[in-house]
DNA sequence: TCCTGTCATACCTGCCAGGTATCACCGCGT
DNA sequence: ACGCGGTGATACCTGGCAGGTATGACAGGA
């Protein structure tokens, strides 16, 4: 009667994403007119209007624009329901399942730690196996969220960990990394200032949840990239200190007094209830 | 192909709460043969078994108990995103949806500072309406989960903010409540461990989440209740110093030094992103 | 005014969810 | 040993509904 079903969910959000019947059902593998039936009578059902259809388009009306939400939530959690069940088949004895832990990491961020962080806990006694799945800059909340990891690290602020369970593991400060030679390398340290408007130099910027902010500097899409960029005097850049690890000759890092420290979490979806997943935090807790 | 369906989740859940395919059966309104095939097809479609049937009775694997965890969290997502969306139903127009907001609150818990921030709320430009919903001592977080709600009044270390946004309001000490005249009653503080073996006055008990802890204190399922027993000289219990206010003439409360201290927090679903409830806790921040 | 793009309607069909009847199997009493 | 009760699985049928095709209604633009 009132339980909304998965497969509605996804004909609306994928309607609701496209604001488009034609579109949403080619993106299904469908044809238009039974997913147009479908969301009237998710309408119907609910007792809602849910799209405002203007001939020309569609639009979203408020409790539409509720049940986006709520509902890529909840198709978010059932995918998960999935995938970790399917992850935890092979083993299978309830004695010990041997578990897999996927754990999403930044690429190249936290070099240091994460090789602290495997080593000590492979030490520990039972330690399940840790799969690390190399992820794009902020993609670490919908890995989670989806099931395709079990735990991550994540980085305030540039990550939210709302929704999460975390554990905050190093602070550390940020530096402008600007090429050698390049007459602000003079200078002990900088302020975001300084380094926000030079003129020759445009700030490079990174994608936050898939899209780029508006601005002159360049549009970063991996380290080596940037480090290229930064060494043939291109940009600046702001990094956390750990990213002098990875640093050219061509490079050179100056502290920057007024940049929000960087907090580095290992962070892991609210309910989870898994020992391996315990075990692992536990140990990075004492790192 | 891959994409689990509410109904299947629903069957699962049953089937792993009951340990049973009749009774599960039953509890969904079906008969027991299709209810057995769902679940073969699940567990063929996920490539994983689910659950050990050995003649009499149902046992889960591990992947079974994956899937009830996450499984659950799943369906409460979902009917979750039903009820929020036939909630902000009503109102149309994507300007001024005029929301209102449900607030779970445990029966007289922080009376006060519910009463100043509805009287603070109310005094906003563009308050939305509040309805109140009096709970239970631990349901808060599945009121949230489910949808019933759209924000609470959470205690810690009672409830546990995991999964959920949240702002600290106030935080308060516990005191021992001893029936007037108790010889306690003659110390200016006391400690939990003199309170919690008094020989004549076990100490209360209070449900955590639907359970009781073994102990010898009575059971106590309200306040009301507790006000009694505690006035006839039968148990002491330690409650937040607010509790004050509706103590009674038998009833003398002394300071303890060493109980954790309670904080008051406001708490919402983490991915929330309702306008009226940001106006909510922004006024919450304030008192 | 026609044409085009959009969503809704009408109607049909095949599949699958669910029901009934029954089986296979085990444990347990006598 | 044998039947009996209780369990989940199998076989088979059927109705409803998900989905497809064809077409309508209607608005906006040239």
């Amino acid at each position: 009667m009132d339980t909304l079903e998965t497969r509605e969910l996804r004909y609306f959000v994928a309607v609701a994403e496209e604001l488009h019947f034609g579109r949403a059902a080619e993106r299904l593998g469908m044809a238009q007119p039974p997913l147009s039936r479908a969301i009237q009578q998710l309408e119907r059902r609910l007792g809602v209007c849910l799209l405002q259809r203007n001939r020309r388009g569609v639009r979203l009306t408020g409790a539409g624009e509720v049940l986006l939400h709520e509902g890529r939530a909840a198709l978010d959690a059932t995918v998960a329901a999935a995938r970790r069940t399917r992850r935890a088949g092979g083993a299978d004895s309830p004695g010990g399942p041997r578990n897999r832990l996927v754990l999403a990491v930044k690429a190249a961020a936290s070099h240091e730690l994460l090789r602290k962080l495997l080593d000590a806990y492979a030490a520990e006694p039972d330690s399940a196996e840790i799969e690390v799945l190399p992820c794009g800059i902020c993609e670490q909340e919908e890995l989670l969220r989806d099931g395709r990891a079990d735990v991550a690290l994540m980085h305030t602020p540039w990550n939210s960990l709302a929704g999460f369970d975390s554990e905050a593991l190093t602070t550390e400060g940020q530096v402008a990394v600007l090429p050698a030679g390049h007459p602000l390398t003079a200078r002990e340290t900088l302020s975001l200032a300084d380094v926000r408007d030079v003129p020759d130099l445009p700030l490079a910027r990174w994608p936050t949840h898939g899209t780029y902010a508006p601005g002159p500097g360049p549009e970063i899409h991996n380290q080596t990239q940037l480090a290229q960029l930064i060494a043939l005097g291109r940009t600046v850049a702001v990094v956390p200190d750990s990213a002098r690890s990875w640093l050219w000759a061509e490079h050179t890092a100056v502290p920057l007094t007024d940049a929000p420290p960087v907090v580095t979490h290992i962070a892991w979806p609210a309910h989870s209830r898994s020992l391996a997943l315990a075990g692992l935090v536990r140990t990075a807790a004492r790192l």
